[in-house]
Parts: C-alpha cells; sequence; structure tokens
DNA sequence: GATGACTTGATATAGTATAACATTTCCAAT
DNA sequence: ATTGGAAATGTTATACTATATCAAGTCATC
C-alpha cells in the first residue's frame, strides 16, 4: 500500500520503519548513527519527497545545526552510502528509501509537473512500464545509467 | 562494431554517421542546424566521450565562439531535446547518441574509474546484465529513473 | 591517559546551470 | 522589397549544487 508513492499510505509506519531499519543496519554493522545524520533521515522520511540538499540544510539551520554545506552533504552522503536514502539524479535530490532493510537496485518515477518521486522495487525491470501503467503514470522519458568497471579498467587494477 | 564504445570502432563512420542523422532530421523536421549546433555536435561525436558542458565552451571559446555558458547550454539544449546527444546525469556531462535516427531509450554503462561511457540499446532491459557480462563490464550500481506525468497532475491537465 | 580512527566545525572555492533582456537573423506573407 | 513575427544569439548577471582543506573535537581501545 505504501510502496508506490503516489496516493494514500500509512505515513507513521512509513517514519517508524525508515528508523528503525537504519538503527538496525547500524548497530548490526558498527555505523554511527550521529545526530545529524539521524534528523536528516527523519526530515527525508517526515517529508517523504525528493529535497535538495539546501532545503534539507535550511531546516537543519533552523534548528540550530550548523548551516556550512558541509554539513548536510556529509549526512547525506553517509545516508546513500548506505542504502538509507537516494539521491535523484534528474532533480539534484535526495529522498529516503522507500524499502529499507532490503538490498536492492532502485527504481524511480518522477512527475515532470509537480516533482513527485515514487520508489518501486526493481526486481523484474522488464516490469517497469506495467507498473507504471497499474498506478496511471505515464512514462515520457527513462534514464538506465549503470556504474561500474570496463574491461580495460579491470584489467590494470588486478594484473593477475 | 561500434555500438559498445570500449574497444576498436570506425571512427569516421561514426561521425560521419552522426552528421548525416542529425542534417536528416533537421530537413525532415524544419529544425535549424546552426553553425554553433553544430560544432557542439561535432565536437561531441569527434571526442566521442562524455564531456562536461564547459569543456565544450573552452573548446568553443579557442575557436572565436563566445564564451558564455549559454552558448553551449542552448546548443546542447537543441541536440538533447532533439535525440542527437544525450545527458549523463550521474556525470553532469553530455555526449553524442551512438544511435542516431533510431528512436531509442538509451542505456549507458559508465566506468568509474575512467569515465569512458558506452551507449547500449535498450530494447530489451532485462538483457542489460548480459550485454555487460559480454563486453567485460562489471556493473556495479544501476540508477533507472523514469520521469512522465503522476495520476494527479495527469488529472488536473485534462479536465475531462 | 595516549593512540588512532572517525566525525564535526569552519572558511573558501569549484563546478554546473539558468534568468533576463537587448539584438540580430531568418523566413514567410504582404 | 517591405514588414512583421518567430527563432536564435549576444551579453551580463546570478542562482544553484557540491567539494577541498585544515583545524578541532569525539569516541573507543590499548
Ligand atoms: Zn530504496
Ligand atoms: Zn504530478
Ligand atoms: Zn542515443
Ligand atoms: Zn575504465
Amino acid at each position: 500500500m505504501q510502496t508506490v508513492g503516489f496516493g494514500q499510505h500509512d505515513h507513521s509506519a512509513c517514519m517508524g520503519g525508515g528508523m528503525k531499519a537504519a538503527e538496525d543496519a547500524c548497530t548490526a554493522q558498527g555505523l554511527r548513527l550521529t545526530k545529524g545524520r539521524r534528523r536528516v533521515l527523519e526530515i527525508l522520511l517526515q517529508e517523504h519527497r525528493a529535497m535538495g540538499a539546501y532545503d534539507i540544510l535550511g531546516l537543519l539551520s533552523d534548528e540550530g545545526f550548523a548551516s556550512q554545506p558541509p554539513v548536510v552533504y556529509r549526512a547525506l552522503d553517509f545516508l546513500v552510502a548506505n542504502g538509507f536514502a537516494h539521491k535523484i539524479q534528474k532533480l539534484n535530490a535526495y529522498i529516503a528509501c522507500a524499502h529499507p532493510g532490503d538490498s536492492h537496485t532502485p527504481v524511480f518515477l518522477i512527475c515532470r509537473s509537480c516533482k513527485t518521486v515514487a520508489e518501486t522495487a526493481a526486481s523484474l525491470k522488464s516490469t517497469l512500464g506495467e507498473v507504471a501503467d497499474k498506478i496511471g503514470f505515464k512514462i515520457e522519458t527513462t534514464i538506465v545509467e549503470a556504474e561500474g568497471m570496463c574491461p580495460t579498467c579491470r584489467a590494470a587494477e588486478s594484473p593477475a
């Protein structure tokens, strides 16, 4: 019910689940969910939308945190690196993960009009069109960018 | 042979084909491939790699074009809008289309080490992993972002 | 309580992209 | 050939996004 992001969902469950998943993962992996990192994740879960780094920074600053960009970028880097949040490249914006705990390749549906972003699970990429149809989202353009290591660089890295 | 972007290919064919496809498309659709637009496309085809807007602007400027950002961004907007080039969101960079003339959803393989970008045709998204395997590219992360219109905005737009 | 790894504070700067408005060019209709 | 409008370009300024760098503090462990 809350997987899709458009339409109704139990938002408090959303938030609680996101925080708990992050806490558990940090405990399990010895990561430190410090005050600033925690607060940024809370904000992203609460707002439940893609937010620019400077939007978040504004909120932090209002709450007494320091107001320099590194404050928010460091927290975002941590959250993204550990899968608690994702960066929406097309919007230069960040959003809390909607499937915390799962290891997954996120797939986003982005409304070009209202900028609402829905994260869908991507177990089967071939079903992207079907998922969109089902919820009434009309896809106009899709970007797919896979990052990794090319043959040349792999060879250079492992000189066998 | 030249579809993949890693490894050898007939680069002059690459360039000629890209320019011809753009010229034909412009003629057919009444678009104007003006001097600046043409030159930017030539540069992208020639270099055959993802280039930042300011990299391109530097070259243009050396050739006597004006050196203000709008010069290059306007040309890039035109080329991207008409499918002659693509933006690689992950790199904030631009690359000439490797499949000009075809209507297609581009799929990019980006080396995180050398930043080389290969564009593969994406008729079947489910084969992305297979394509990568075949050419020896090791995918580490994938981003998929579909842009379009959400149900709410569609309803607001067509008030039936 | 010293060591070292990690985190935060703080200043500065780099990198990417667009707004706004004046001017010119192009093309077509008169 | 004029003229009128659309499209493209010139130009200045500014907005937005992100990182480099180094100093200082925190935390766990020895
Ligand atoms: Zn996710
Ligand atoms: Zn919308
Ligand atoms: Zn293409
Ligand atoms: Zn490489």
